[in-house]
DNA sequence: GTGAATGTTTACCACTTGGTAAGTGAATCG
DNA sequence: CGATTCACTTACCAAGTGGTAAACATTCAC
């Protein structure tokens, strides 16, 4: 017979050693309750149906995190960590000055299409306050300051319109946030957001914040 | 005695016609939910709480209207009427031009600090997505239509950059609710929330906006 | 093979939720 | 004055909540 050197490998979810199939429902559960409290809300999401949905027992959950409270830090930071992968991948291939922030915008779009819950998460838990909200703020605060480095070294050299980097931030983060997550806002200005009408979207923002940043 | 023509007056809650006690008791209520769902938000607030911190019972809520929902789609309705009776009053007496989008920034910014459950509640709603959302975006659609003719106006007589008015105003709606209300994002950039650096965010936020919008 | 550690389940609990049913006291009206 | 409407309360309920306790099956270490 074919060699099966070590594998049992009866059923996939059976597969690998001990670790890595805990580490697997563990990813599971996260990515699960990342998408739940990132569209449904968290009040709005209960341990009992993110199980149901796995096809496990509430206390599956809590045996792996002691409480919703703690599921929900291990999700921050799991959505976090996604979050500061993919632009820092951007950045390395990207240019200089207002190169990188195209780049930025260009990525939010594509998170927005790809894996919507994720920054509907990051503006759950902005809401929700608190613990959680001091929790995402100090994972995503080495990333803001790098931005926050970048602008004003780009004030400084003369390229961007000069101000307060903090606040410039933050309207621009808004904006952003808002242009690609703002379902209710669009469609009340007569944009369905389909696919389609994000590229026009995405195009009438980054002139926005064109105008808005750079030197003239 | 001194006339007491007809007034019965034995306590302040007994004051006036019946049909104004009720009206006024209706008031209290719309006035605590909205903002206990603008603050707390709608799921983390019970009908019971509601209803203690006003000295009642929750079946005299649900005496008035017949469901939560059915109470959020009349804060609904008490939060676009107070929005759009403050900003119609603030532009009566705005001039022309930059000047009526200044005048609406400064508005907002003294609604986040007078009544922040207020803008709050505009973003859970809008959060909440469904039938809330839908009715909010109607309430306020009479609103969205005159600003984007406004704007649209504006960039026929070559005073505010072309573009299409309705990102535009999606950009600058997220832009001024994000700087007037994204506490967490302004503490991680080092801003906190206080009266005294509103000032500040609120001149940064509309030299920001003028960079973006009026063609130079 | 045996015993221990591990991941998961079933059973259960106290508590809260929105909502119903029925009753009550006061204001209003004829 | 009596009847009725009105605003509200007390009593209650079924469904769901996060969380605990204990039993159970599988896998691992020896």
């Amino acid at each position: 017979m074919a060699a099966t050197v070590t594998a049992p490998a009866k059923t996939d979810r059976l597969r690998g050693s001990r670790a890595e199939r805990t580490r697997e429902t563990e990813n599971r559960i996260l990515a699960a309750a990342l998408d739940s409290f990132g569209t449904a809300g968290y009040d709005a999401t209960s341990l009992d149906a993110l199980a149901a949905g796995l096809g496990l027992s509430k206390q599956a959950i809590l045996y792996h995190w002691p409480s919703k409270a703690a599921l929900l830090d291990a999700v921050i930071d799991r959505a976090c960590l996604d979050l500061v992968v993919e632009f820092d991948g951007v950045l390395r291939d990207a240019g200089e000055g207002w190169e990188r922030i195209e780049a930025i915008v260009r990525s939010v779009f594509r998170v927005t299409i790809r894996r919507p819950e994720l920054l509907g998460f990051v503006r759950e838990v902005s809401r929700l306050g608190g613990d959680a909200a001091a929790r995402i703020s100090a994972d995503l605060e080495p990333f803001v300051a790098r931005a926050r480095g970048f602008l004003q070294r780009e004030m400084d050299a003369g390229r961007f319109r000069r101000c307060d980097p903090g606040l410039l931030f933050v309207s621009a983060y808004s904006a952003v946030l808002g242009a690609a997550t703002e379902v209710e806002v669009l469609r009340a200005v007569g944009f369905e957001p389909t696919a389609r009408s994000t590229v026009v979207r995405r195009r009438e923002l980054l002139s926005f914040l064109r105008a808005a940043i750079v030197e003239p």
